[in-house]
DNA sequence: CACTACCTGAGACAAAAGTCACAAAATGCG
DNA sequence: CGCATTTTGTGACTTTTGTCTCAGGTAGTG
């Protein structure tokens, strides 16, 4: 488990938690790496999801389909982890689909294989729960956004804190996340 | 630990992980009982947050001051837990404030304690490990209204779903958790 | 019961956002 | 490059929501 590929995930595991050697090991066992091309869907409304996964490269978006449309409902760039966390948990439809925004390299990680090692390995349970903390923080914070603030105060939010998701996300899509009609938001960003 | 008046705590802790009796004792033993009367303030914005609280009987509000008013972010009723994570995990300022809406009893976990229990027993990190689980899927929720529904329809999902907040919480409180002005709120209603 | 403080309902108007239709610009591809 | 497809910008109009204001109602208190 030397691999070259892996530097980013090894950094965000490290970050967020100790772990000894033997452990990360585990790990990595537990996952696999995945090539995606743009458009690829990792996981389709309806399905039971089976995996968390982490983003090497490119990017993810996690759409609901509404009425026929789709509604993006989060962006999962380089260096962070996503999964639809109530279908992994109970094994229930997936009520999300989860496609490739562009080309990505991404690490799954097996859910039986971590509820398992989440028994054996008290560091990997830790970390498990710190992971979900840091998540479970950017979606407070993401909800606040709609209960604080106005559409145009939501779009500058996003220019100061997630310019990420100005510069790489269309503007149809990024509509979509922040609640707004297309048209709203293009108006939004003429004003500056 | 037979306190009859931690029954209810008792089954949400059992209900969301198998533990054995020990790990039960120590986990109660982090905990301390406390009464509040109605608008008594157990987080103050600016504060750091140093527990996690679970609500027996009564319910807490969660509110964030926003240029002077009072924008209700959360409401936690009986047989829920309740904190400020962020504030909590890196022990910066919290950015909300808890207070009772009614009069309330909780148990207060303090994070010091929870933390040692942590390393020590695997039962109780894998029972933090769930309950983070546990909150973040409601928190997907609960933004997903604001991404995927119209003020009517969100108040219809309140109704439905969450009947405990439609009557238990005077109008005013649910219109800034739904992000909408008080008048607004009172014509949905009105139209049914 | 009377007093206060708070909450709700309602009207009038202003502001914001949504919708529809179409033009302009950017992107991707042979 | 030229063409087709997708994305974005814009105007006109409708609908929704916000804001301001005030009256009536409710709950709690002494």
């Amino acid at each position: 488990m030397t691999d070259n590929t892996k530097a980013l995930l090894y950094k965000k595991i490290t970050d967020l938690t100790e772990m000894a050697q033997p452990s990360l090991d585990k790990l990595f066992e537990a996952s696999s790496r995945r090539e995606l091309s743009k458009g690829e869907i990792i996981l389709k409304q309806g399905q039971i999801c089976k995996n968390i996964v982490f983003v090497e490269k490119g990017y993810l978006r996690t759409i609901i389909d509404k009425d026929g449309i789709d509604i993006n409902t989060d962006f999962t760039f380089e260096n962070n982890f996503t999964t639809n966390l109530k279908s992994l948990r109970s094994s229930t439809p997936s009520d999300t689909t989860i496609q490739a925004g562009e080309p990505a390299i991404i690490y799954e990680f097996d859910k039986e294989k971590l509820l398992k090692l989440y028994k054996v390995s008290q560091e990997i349970e830790s970390f498990g729960r710190k992971l979900l903390e840091q998540l479970l923080i950017a979606q407070e914070e993401h909800t606040n956004l709609f209960k604080l603030f106005t559409p145009t105060e939501r779009y500058h939010f996003l220019q100061t804190n997630k310019p990420q998701i100005i510069q790489r996300i269309s503007l149809s899509q990024i509509s979509s996340y922040l609640g707004v009609a297309r048209e709203t938001l293009s108006r939004i960003r003429k004003k500056g």
